[in-house]
DNA sequence: CTGACTGCAAATAGTTTGCATGACG
DNA sequence: CGTCATGCAAACTATTTGCAGTCAG
């Protein structure tokens, strides 16, 4: 499950934002995505629906969400400013497929473990860390091979 | 241990490229900082020992590098373009200090048991993962404390 | 010698900011 | 109504490209 519409509007008003059709579409689009966008992809998209948004107004909303934690940034290769929806669940790592871009959240990752290796070896206050499996999802691996 | 200047200079002569006295100085100044660089931190540090030396070059020289397997790009929060030696080991992981940018490598991580079991999961064929460890070096974590 | 390399300047891409107008609450 | 949001244009930053001269091998 993620994040509903609703339950981001509610956020963001909570928040003293105010909920305006150019957010409205943008949440939507957001919510019904499950790949990781950036900005200009997320603008393309939102563009169909109301042409005269602008991209401005992405990088904004998109600065607001992630500020209140409701989208997370990804990091991929090249230029790596990209968004994914977060699930509430909060701490979780991503399987990323390299061909469509298709994410996928896990969250049972055992690195409490390491953490802590790695802090006592190290001398490190460790805050937080970043995971990410790179790799072909099912339907890639059939279409490599098929095609 | 990391790749030596002589190391990296063989492997770019053997792929045919020049050594030229600007990428010397851009390979020694990579050799001997252990903490990630962007581009342009790259450049500042490379100024000061040949003030003629253009940001261009050391673009195309990071590029080189990077396509060679000599040196990997590291994914940080915001701006994220930033490079690190590689070493020769391979497989490794990083532990980054937040405030001083100080990177500790590892290499013994456990996730092939967290692989298979996402593998099988999800169906995904996994080609690789990135690990990082956010915290705070031993340094920073005393400044923090008396300063 | 010759092809690769350099540095400049200009082009390109991505992101942020200033400002007047418009609309949510 | 006041405040926040929008969209335009311009500014800014990061990166890439074209080109003429230079240099390593």
């Amino acid at each position: 499950m993620v994040y509903t519409e609703k339950k981001i509007e509610s956020t963001l008003r909570q928040h003293g934002y105010k909920i305006t059709p150019q957010r409205r579409i943008i949440l939507g689009a957001i919510t019904h995505i499950h790949e990781h966008l950036t900005p200009a992809a997320l603008y393309d998209r939102v563009s169909r629906e109301d042409p005269g948004i602008g991209l401005v107004t992405i990088y904004r909303t998109l600065e607001i969400l992630a500020s209140l934690g409701l989208i997370c940034e990804m990091h991929l290769g090249g230029n790596c400013r990209s968004y994914l929806m977060r699930r509430p669940s909060g701490h979780h790592h991503h399987l990323i497929c390299s061909d469509c871009g298709t994410v996928v959240d896990f969250t049972d990752c055992d690195l409490g473990e390491m953490e802590q290796r790695l802090s006592k070896e190290t001398n490190f206050k460790i805050n937080g860390h970043l995971l990410e499996f790179i790799g072909q999802c099912q339907n890639c691996r059939k279409q490599s091979v098929n095609g």
